[in-house]
DNA sequence: CGGGTGACTTTAC
DNA sequence: CGTAAAGCCACCC
């Protein structure tokens, strides 16, 4: 049985709009633990499978894609992102068009 | 007041 | 631009 701080995240990055990516200092706020950032990396890579949430969408607070290595190639998660249509400055996301804040929501 | 860990964040140099 | 360090806190063992 996992955790209510680790459902919320899991269906917070589920809500992430196709086109769109969230930063985990966000989604650690919404979930009402705003200084545990560094666990929401910790769910992605150790609660569930890859494949079935959209993990490509959270990216750290400067747009940059920390967390590509988990993937199973470097490139797929800048590749999918593409693919959604959002659009990089060097190899950042550029957050100003892309940022989406689940306390907004 | 257990200890280790981390896909983070911020500050400092 | 880069590296270093400290703070952070929920989870796992």
């Amino acid at each position: 049985m996992k955790t209510d701080f680790i459902q919320k995240v899991l269906s917070t990055v589920e809500q992430i709009p196709i086109g769109k990516v969230t930063t985990y200092g966000a989604i650690a706020e919404y979930c009402g633990a705003k200084s545990s950032s560094r666990f929401v990396g910790y769910i992605l890579s150790n609660s569930v499978p890859i494949h079935e949430l959209p993990f490509h969408r959270v990216v750290n607070r400067n747009g940059e894609l920390t967390g590509k290595f988990h993937f199973l190639t470097p490139f797929l998660m800048r590749e999918l992102l593409i693919s959604e249509g959002i659009n990089f400055i060097d190899d950042r996301v550029y957050m100003k068009n892309h940022f989406w804040n689940p306390n907004k929501k």
